[in-house]
DNA sequence: ATAAACCTTCCAGTCACTGTAAGGTCAACT
DNA sequence: AGTTGACCTTACAGTGACTGGAAGGTTTAT
């Protein structure tokens, strides 16, 4: 299939296709005749398991990562595990820091009862340190 | 003083206090004869409210936009509460998404029994559609 | 024949900085 | 007077994960 049938398969762009092949997290792509890109049912896996992890927020770095562990059966899934941990760490650090950030936001939201900007108590609370 | 004073006043980088100007955030500071930038107290508050509008996650052009309504004191403050409004539906979307994605990983994260990446129950959970 | 809908590459832009290089200035010390 | 070290300056490149656009080639349908 082309590469605008592999993007809507996927619900992934072609120009995002082509710059994870770019980037060397898609092999490089098969080309026929007219130097069209051609793709097979496992590239669709490969993206479709891409785009998990980009759902999940980990960085095509760690992607990268993942899929090479993938490829040897028999080693330890300890890095994946670890990289899952690492990743509900880092967005349980994210959550608490938004929660704060809304708290102050809400606070800050119902704090002006004026309409001119002269009295603004947003902008009076802004200015504070 | 000179940059670095504010910097450390302000707990802003130097390089960021320059890139704010470049991009006309901050006025174009005065510069003495050896054509080092100087600040003065003004330039401390204009600083300070800009880095409380950041740590409120808002854009650096929505900042401008801030700053250019602060000018005008008898201009209605409508945009302001508008802005800090959309500051806060933003946040709480976010919030919505990543306490949706922790569960997510919370799932994967606890759902592989098993040491060898052959059995990895984390990919294969990250292969299925 | 031609138009629409594909495909290709390459370069630039996004956001909010941060890093690095190459050079100028200043104050203190030897 | 020379040198060291801590500043300051500009300009350009890099970050992450794409996205937009230009300029051109190919295929398909009318």
């Amino acid at each position: 299939m082309k590469i605008s049938q592999l993007a809507k398969t996927t619900n992934v762009v072609s120009k995002t296709i082509r710059y994870y092949e770019d980037i060397g997290l898609l092999p490089e792509a098969y080309r026929n005749d007219n130097g069209y890109r051609e793709y097979s049912a496992s590239d669709i896996e490969r993206l479709v398991f891409i785009r998990r992890c980009r759902d999940l927020q980990i960085p095509l770095e760690q992607i990268k990562t993942l899929i090479a562990v993938q490829v040897d059966q028999k080693s330890s899934c300890q890095e994946v595990d670890a990289l899952i941990d690492q990743q509900l760490d880092k967005v349980r650090k994210t959550i608490a820091e938004l929660t704060l950030l809304e708290q102050t936001l809400h606070a800050l939201a119902t704090s002006c009862p004026n309409d001119k900007v002269g009295d603004c108590q947003i902008l009076k609370n802004l200015q504070q340190e």
